[in-house]
DNA sequence: ACAGGCGGAATGAACATTCATTCCATCACA
DNA sequence: TGTGATGGAATGAATGTTCATTCCGCCTGT
């Protein structure tokens, strides 16, 4: 394949990039067909390896697609961080954070869906039964999306809702989105983007008397003013 | 593919039960391990059938996944259609809609997630992708979502927002949510539904000077929400 | 007795995993 | 520098398993 190159450090690392090749070609495979719809060949040819070297990179096929999951998840959140300033407002760290998933969804749609597909498999489900009921074991690398719900509860900016409830009006409109963008079935440009997430923040926005939309307020409803 | 209905009277044996006993292993069983994760001998042990028996009632195994998807996604639309009222104001029938999908997720949980399930399997997505593009060769049958989006746009009192993105803001939270309400990750009471309902309305709801709408009931007029 | 529904063994295709073999860069030695 | 030895990497045919589908003898209702 390659001539000479650079084979300067002898034999140790994965000349070819052989591993990386597998891991893309699961990422691919996967997103598209699932777990049990994407056979060991299938990920070898894409790969362009034999069968038995995927199995020289990882144990089996459990492991190939867990040791993928963990490492593309990590990357994930990693990327939501970038930017991210604890000190600003509430309603801007949310956007910040609803935008970063929106954007890593557009640019990076195969791992997107990976992710996805793992968390609807009975072993995503498990993992994030587990993650709720003992609280143990992680590295404290949580979505601090559950921070700026906290703080955003505090100032009485955000809905006094449940966790689970704040999460699904902000991430779930956004993933819905990604998947439809993805299959092609829509064309989002930049200000549908910002509308949308601006939406999200409406579905969780706790209105006060303070921030109430500056615009006429009918009389004829205004009668009761706390008595 | 056909089965003689049964000739005639057959008032024994067990000829519709059977077929039934089938339908219902098979969405219980792909709803939690996906089309590739459940084999035909698993959906004849559930179903309490022999194997041959299955080919019996259906062609082959997609067939039965298809034909059971056309019967289960038909019952779903016509579930929401119950009491539905297009008389009715536009957030009235938009919750009504939205209410309709949460309770059908709880109360039907194996059929909600297999219908999940095969909208994000690769037949799925072509499925959607041929009903955006060409409109055609469907009952009518839609999701009168649309017409309620339509409505509401037309009375300013629901954002310039595309079709697509209203949708996710819709249904995004409330397949969310019902997924880990199923998975038993959360329990949700009747307030936190009803709040959560009316935050997907907020995502959607373009304000206008005439309405300011914090959740409240028509007997108590108050606008202000603090204690 | 018999027509046809039924269960489940039979069948061949497809799958995950293994393994004997090939390949090739490096190196010892002349 | 040339030559052959060495060992890890790569491969795909081989292996045993599981799958979808078919086939056949049993059994039940009439």
């Amino acid at each position: 394949m390659n001539i000479h190159s650079i084979t300067t450090s002898s034999t140790q690392t994965d000349p070819g990039n052989k591993r990386e090749r597998i891991i893309h070609a699961t990422i691919r495979l996967i997103s598209e067909y699932g777990f049990h719809g994407t056979p060991i060949s299938m990920i070898a040819q894409e790969a362009g390896v034999g069968a038995g070297t995927i199995y020289r990179y990882f144990k089996d096929k459990d492991t190939l697609v867990l040791e993928i999951f963990t490492q593309v998840n990590g990357a994930f959140k990693q990327t939501l961080l970038h930017g991210y300033d604890e000190g600003h407002p509430v309603r801007d760290r949310f956007l910040h954070l609803c935008r970063g998933i929106f954007q890593y969804g557009m640019k990076n749609p195969y791992e997107f869906k990976f992710i996805e597909q793992f968390y609807n498999s009975p072993y995503g489900t498990t993992l994030r039964r587990e993650k709720i009921f003992c609280n143990c074991g992680d590295t404290g690398q949580d979505l601090p999306l559950e921070q700026v719900f906290a703080a955003g509860q505090a100032q009485q900016v955000i809905k006094k809702l449940p966790l689970a409830a704040l999460i699904a009006l902000a991430i779930g409109p956004i993933v819905f989105l990604v998947k439809d963008s993805i299959a092609g079935l829509i064309q989002l440009d930049e200000a549908t983007i910002n509308n949308t997430l601006a939406a999200c923040w409406d579905a969780i926005h706790q209105e006060t008397g303070a921030d109430r939309q500056p615009v006429v307020t009918p009389s004829s409803f205004t009668t009761e003013e706390k008595p």
